[in-house]
DNA sequence: AATATTAATCGTTAAAGTACGATTGAAAGA
DNA sequence: TCTTTCAATCGTACTTTAACGATTAATATT
């Protein structure tokens, strides 16, 4: 795009995140850390048809939106889930979701 | 991906879905539709910081995941938004929001 | 009929995303 | 100490996304 600086704040973080769910692997990664509390790469790669190197990858990109969390424990790395920040996304997309349904008309008209 | 059928299908749809939302152009458009009822791609283009081109590729990626729709009428088209999938939409990621929120530990220890 | 308007599409370029196997470096276990 | 294990990173390939200006085709306007 010319100019990020015309869209809004608002609009650029939800995108942001939204791009986090813009692939299954990450969707599934996230569901998994909320029912464990803490996985491995391991862990994760054996539940996801990904190569190592490939869930590496993903795990980087949400943990670049700060989504996880990463602790080092010996030769292997834990990830949690960061519950406040997945909570922020669901506002948001809520927000959204009141901002525009909010507008819709009560008869379908077409 | 190596083999996109090993991931379940509420992920896929999900994934495509916030593949819609992961531009703020296509976030912004669902916006300005969802308070307008119809506007034309010269509108649009109006109040975004793109060229029409551009406009018209994100109207197309909206359409071809069905959340607007469009209306030839005279040299201009007139877009209007799908309500029933943008609700749908929404109700999706609220699924993901209950499914994973839940297990949200009431204690945050770390 | 000639011109203007609108919006889709084409052609192109550049950047980002997705994937893999191979390599590396660190820590653990033998 | 030697080997194994784990996970990040490197190198590479390919695809997709995003952007623009130019062109085209259809409809309106003059």
């Amino acid at each position: 795009m010319k100019d990020n600086n015309t869209f809004h704040a608002l609009e650029l973080e939800l995108s942001q995140m939204a791009k986090c769910l813009s692939h299954p692997a990450r969707i599934q990664i996230i569901t998994i850390l909320s029912k464990h509390k803490d996985r491995t790469c391991k862990e994760l790669v054996a539940e996801l048809p990904l190569s190592q190197s490939t869930v590496s990858k993903h795990l980087n990109d949400l943990l670049e939106e700060k989504l996880i969390c990463r602790k080092f424990s010996g030769t292997q790395s834990l990830y949690t889930l960061e519950w406040n920040k997945l909570e922020r996304l669901f506002t948001i997309f809520d927000r959204l979701n009141k901002r525009t349904m909010i507008n819709r008309p009560k008869r379908n008209c077409c």
